[in-house]
DNA sequence: CCTGCGGTGACTGTATACAATGACCGCTTG
DNA sequence: CAAGCGGTCATTGTATACAGTCACCGCAGG
């Protein structure tokens, strides 16, 4: 059993192990190390992480809420597989979600929120690997979200943003050569998301939402009549 | 300790205890008999239902993300009461939701959905008390959502029903003589939704979205000001 | 060889146990 | 009388216990 080290680590969020293992959870799925129909169940779960089976069930409801995980009618519990169909209501639902966004963020950001996007782009230009590059991108988008300071839009969020990664990182598998998420056009793309957005036209954050996301619909077609080669962001 | 018949009512759906008891506290919230504030405790919540802390847990989780119950830091946890910022921010939201559902739900409905919803107005048009009217309003959007066939957005309907649910039972309490949810109205507006759906008018069928939420916005503002009058649907 | 059956083991759902934390309340003391 | 202090109590977070269920596996019998 794995000795888990039980101080606090400094920072005043008090979280519950629970959330810890909820986030050691999502972070092992969204990377694939629990690959998609994987089993997961609470006892050998419980051992490897060194806690016990309470805890565990907490972090396990928590992504079943989040879509990561699914249950059977006898409560067993597998890593979610995606479907094509899966994919293009992942899509749909990321399309809504993101016109609110942006065309909140638009109408409410503060400098504050610009600064922080800013930051964000200025970390991808230094970006080394995929990983991050990918990480930095999803981080964007949820910067976004926070500048629409929207609660209820921000919590929707939360609740696909593992599913949106999930969506991100299997296709990038399943498509051969996969070229989204190319460090450069990445960053050229996000400037433009933000510019529209410091602009303050509602209008035009939304048509820009709709066009960044669109590379990705693009995939999801190609992606239906297999073979076809990989689309560029 | 209330004595609790642990026979399987019949049916299939084998729920864990934990699902059955958030049902039931969801019930009390939007119903109002736990009022907006109220402390909710683990223990006396279990030792009330005549169950044990664990499944009662479980329940608060999901009624957390559900909006309806909020934790403080220390973990203690109390009904949600919901500021004129709430309001708007689950208005928001619904319309966003409700706008791809009507879309969604003219694209693709079955001729079952239809039915089910012409039998909901049909209920509807019988429905003596407030109460059952409120519940089968809701429901009709329910059954709209249902017809989108969008896992997703169903999902994310679910987590944001019973926030809407205490929107309105809240401002109908707040709201002096509030007259929206009256039956000949609702029957009217929900008749016209329907068939706007049935034509897979997709555009249109947004419209009519808007246009059935409309009034609650107006609600929105008025009650922003009080003392302003009801607003009929 | 195939089929049916019993046993074993793994896992879940629920209950209970225990330690730590923080609130409340009355008492003491200046 | 006010302020500080200690103790008690309620409650949470986590661990452990226990019963029921289901799957798997091997064996016996046709």
């Amino acid at each position: 059993m794995v000795v888990r080290s039980r101080v606090q680590p400094v920072g005043l969020p008090k979280k519950t192990l629970g959330h810890e293992i909820a986030e050691q959870l999502r972070e092992e799925i969204v990377t694939g190390r629990l690959a998609p129909g994987a089993d997961v169940a609470e006892i050998p779960t419980a051992e490897r992480l060194g806690v016990s089976r309470v805890p565990v069930r907490e972090a396990m409801l928590v992504l079943e809420r989040d879509g990561l995980l699914v249950f059977d009618q006898r409560g067993r519990c597998q890593v979610t597989s995606l479907s094509p169909r899966d994919f293009q209501e992942i899509y749909d639902v990321r399309l809504m979600l993101e016109c609110e966004s942006f065309k909140l963020a638009a109408e409410r950001h503060t400098a504050q929120h610009l600064a922080l996007l800013e930051r964000n782009i200025a970390q991808l230009e230094r970006a080394k690997s995929q990983a991050r590059i990918t990480l930095l991108d999803i981080e964007f988008h949820s910067l976004i979200v926070d500048a629409a300071q929207q609660t209820r839009l921000s919590r929707l969020w939360d609740i696909m943003r593992g599913q949106v990664q999930l969506f991100t990182s299997s296709l990038q598998r399943q498509v051969y050569g996969l070229t989204l998420h190319l460090r450069d056009t990445s960053v050229a793309a996000h400037r433009g998301c933000l510019a529209v957005i410091a602009s303050r036209d509602t209008a035009a954050a939304q048509d820009s939402a709709r066009e960044h996301l669109q590379p990705w619909h693009a995939c999801l077609l190609q992606n239906r009549q297999p073979g076809g080669p990989a689309c560029a962001e």
